[in-house]
DNA sequence: AAGCCTTCCGAACGGATGTTCGCGCAAACT
DNA sequence: AGTTTGCGCGAACATCCGTTCGGAAGGCTT
């Protein structure tokens, strides 16, 4: 990537902003009268010289046909997740249907597509206490789920322990007829009960720890 | 928000992929073709109807002046947050300066601007090994913090014990002449030391951690 | 000096584009 | 039946806007 003039960073970085601001990019007069130049000419001359070096794409012929490119333009996607709740002790999770989803969400959050891997239908929810603390998962965490109602060994799954009435978040081992839940936190002692007695409520995909 | 018709909803729709695909809006006769309308004027029609119903925002006399609102539109801002290498028990952190800030950084992640609470000069570090498993901090996990030298009582923040050779995640007291470091998991010790032994490298913004 | 490249300027051309106006049609309402 | 309202159609208009062209000034090499 070569070094760009002064006035072609200029421009650069009106583009930015002008995008920033109205979210369609500017016409070549636009630039012009935001930069100070006094041709349009010019304009479309810096602006070759941007797509030559590889910093915007043009559309020829095609009114704002501009895009940045370059990790500062090239946006990655972002998915909206819903909050469905909070998860505590004592309570089980709400799983989503598909109908059901986007509607009860008291909150949503926005993410960029690589915290969730791409995958479809996640939701999150707020952790309310320090049970699930073995797993190294904190009050106020937010944890990612995507629906399921089975799991393979060795996956890490919101259970719903029915003896206990409490859901935690651990890795799942089928060992016979019974199943063991192992912490997160190795120094912590698995959980051994029935298969009967665990409901799989999601997958855990992620989770994030929010400035105080 | 009222609900809208076939057509609405089908300009709307070719709204948004056409924009997630070329990064600027169509125009009214792309939309024209996009949508097998046979007037401009059904098309300008149905914005008007769009935009009273609050599901666009228009720049009148502007081409492409067309901005979707809404969750699906208003995008959240992203920022790139250089991820600056491995902390790992046993290397102090490289704090960036702002000179040097961009350039040393081996990867970079993308977050929405909330994730960061909206500081500026984050940097993230990949955490290596369970060193700091007592903060609730796995092997894996990526951590925000923002530049400081500094930190005020009940911070959290990465220090350097110069006595151990290590780096960890804790919150800061000053208690006279020592320093106490408190886990983040309350049922481990605090550790307890001179100021002298601890510098400060970052203070903690937010944590994340990715599917395995 | 001569030639070439880069950058900039002003003007003009022609297509792209938002807007407007008159008209038609069907359903709903008076 | 008459009127209103919502929606669509086609054409025309004025402007917006990307492009092009001739020219000029400065730097560089030959």
């Amino acid at each position: 990537m070569q070094e760009l003039s002064g006035k072609q960073g200029q421009i650069l970085e009106f583009l930015r902003t002008f995008i920033e601001d109205k979210d369609y990019p500017p016409s070549i007069r636009d630039i012009q009268d935001g930069c100070g130049i006094s041709s349009t000419s010019v304009v479309d001359y810096n602006l070759r010289k941007l797509e030559e070096k590889n910093y915007i794409r043009r559309d020829r012929e095609v009114s704002r046909g501009i895009e940045i490119l370059g990790s500062r333009g090239r946006r990655p996607r972002i998915v909206e997740v819903p909050v469905l709740g909070s998860i505590a002790a004592g309570q089980p999770i709400p799983v989503p249907t598909s109908e059901r989803w986007g509607n009860d969400a008291e909150d949503s959050v926005a993410v960029t597509e690589d915290m969730i891997r791409g995958r479809q239908n996640v939701f999150a929810l707020r952790v309310k206490g320090t049970s699930m603390i073995d797993d190294l998962i904190d009050d106020g965490d937010i944890v990612f789920l995507e629906p399921a109602r089975s799991a393979n060994d060795g996956d890490k799954v919101a259970v719903w322990l029915k003896d206990r009435g409490e859901v935690t978040l651990k890795r799942i081992y089928h060992e016979g007829a019974r199943v063991r839940l192992q912490p997160a936190n190795s120094t912590m002692q698995p959980i051994y009960t029935t298969a009967d007695n665990v409901e799989v409520q999601g997958r855990f995909i992620s989770s994030f720890r929010p400035a105080d």
